[in-house]
DNA sequence: CGTGTAAGGAATTCTGACACG
DNA sequence: CGTGTAAGGAATTCTGACACG
């Protein structure tokens, strides 16, 4: 529930600063986006803004490229991971459940 | 010595994100860096880019002018806080040299 | 499919200056 | 001193499209 810094995460960069960081064209980036690889947020006239996240997905995004892999496949491992990530996160939950239902787990923060 | 994410000192944002994050007008920012209080980047052909530090620096500045603290004596603050850093930073290291030369310390990462 | 490019427009950023107080 | 603003130009970013393979 923290949100204070998060460096990591706020969308904050430019795509032509992007290009630099990635080494990618500004149109691949833009191509990434439309399949739905990468979401940037956008300022109030619409310029993209994108986060050290993104930019390592990106990273990640060009390596994989490299070695032939399509944007279709590469969207399906992470369609796959993320549910993955939300599956253990539904069994977290049902544990905690479980847990604080028989024997009253305080409100611990994790 | 590590240099890979460093998220916070990256010098990545452009001079509008930052005037969004911070509330101060681009001339603000700028004046700022003309009294040397902050030290952006330049892109190759010139535009500033900033990092999630020097965006929590202009905040702290944009307090002190609040109570009506001078950028000149902002100014004297920081450098007289850089000094105390830079004084530790040698008793450290004078340390360090003392024990290494009699118990001869490894090189440990710290 | 993945990426380059030319097109035209709108917004961004830059510098140096004048203004006011 | 600290900040606003108009000025003019150069670089940025955006979208939709045509091209090639």
């Amino acid at each position: 529930m923290k949100e204070d810094p998060l460096y990591k995460s706020r969308k904050v960069i430019t795509i032509g600063v992007v290009s630099e960081l990635t080494g990618l064209s500004e149109r691949q980036i833009r191509y990434y986006e439309e399949r739905k690889l990468i979401f940037p947020e956008r300022t109030e006239r619409g310029n993209r803004k994108y986060s050290f996240s993104d930019v390592e997905r990106l990273i990640d995004i060009a390596n994989k490229r490299d070695e032939g892999v399509r944007t279709y496949e590469i969207r399906q491992e992470m369609l796959k991971d993320k549910k993955r990530e939300d599956d253990a996160k539904i069994r977290n939950q049902m544990l905690r459940g479980q847990l604080n239902a028989r024997f009253g787990i305080p409100k611990g923060k994790n």
